[in-house]
DNA sequence: TACTATGTAGATTAAATCAGTCAACAATAC
DNA sequence: GTATTGTTGACTGATTTAATCTACATAGTA
């Protein structure tokens, strides 16, 4: 029941572009520098949030990334699907047709329950909060663990 | 993002178990066959979950499992905890020291926020709730499904 | 006692998934 | 036109998962 590390480096990805958002494109050697991802796997990531319109990309020097839309516009929920697909739990909540059980299962209605649980977490937050709650533990966007 | 089927089939056992828990033994063949669980596999679930008190065995002709509580006693929690381990999404919920950005992450505080949110779920839910469930979705215990 | 039906335990394997790298390519600022 | 950046897809190695195989332990019963 673990986390990708796609879901986990793309969203801090995304918020460390976030917090960076008023200058220029963001190299992603800088982003993959600061949150400690190899440059060459960030790029697999960057990728489908580009195709999801999440994120825009500038090539050639002086290039780079940079969020496609204001943060407060970008939910986790978002992110996840491009970079997750569903959080259901099991195969069935999206797909009922792939086991004869899922209409009389109630353990299914359990996993679905934890699917909207864990749903009203990402649709509620968006990266614009992530970067307030990154304000309150680190004022400086350039601190210690920014270098 | 998905459930291991260690605790998907173990929560299906029990609840086999929890509804046929008036009757003698049951043998685990019996069980794996309504489940649609193969037996060998079945073996190492009810394993741990013997050994972690919440199911009862007996060995030799005419021996079988049964529940080692009522079923109003067994959370599912309890059962995750026995067959998934923890549920945290990422490593860095129970082991802070892991990473050294735990403190200042805001991303943890949301993956934080997604397990406290499915063990909610998990939290409040028993086996007799879900016994109480499926009689409601099909009143009779040996209805076709259970054949 | 001998036999058989059951659970117990650990080693092993096959498949799938994941995380990551490599290498070739495309675009653009200077 | 060259250096710098993003783009794409093939490939690989490690890990995890699901399941099976094999040998063994226990207990009821003829």
């Amino acid at each position: 029941m673990k986390l990708s590390t796609r879901a986990r480096y793309g969203t801090r990805a995304l918020l460390d572009l976030a917090i960076h958002q008023d200058e220029a494109p963001i190299a992603l050697k800088d982003v993959a520098r600061r949150q400690q991802i190899s440059v060459q796997y960030l790029e697999h990531l960057i990728t489908p949030l580009i195709t999801a319109g999440i994120v825009r990309s500038v090539r050639g020097p002086k290039g780079g990334v940079s969020l496609a839309k204001p943060p407060k516009q970008i939910v986790l929920s978002e992110i996840f699907q491009v970079l997750e697909g569903s959080i259901a739990p099991v195969e069935c909540i999206d797909n009922p047709k792939i086991c004869s059980r899922s209409e009389s299962c109630v353990t299914r209605d359990i996993w679905d329950e934890m699917k909207k649980a864990m749903s009203g977490v990402l649709e509620s937050t968006t990266l614009e909060n992530l970067v307030e709650r990154q304000k309150i533990k680190k004022p400086a966007k350039d601190a210690m663990y920014y270098i």
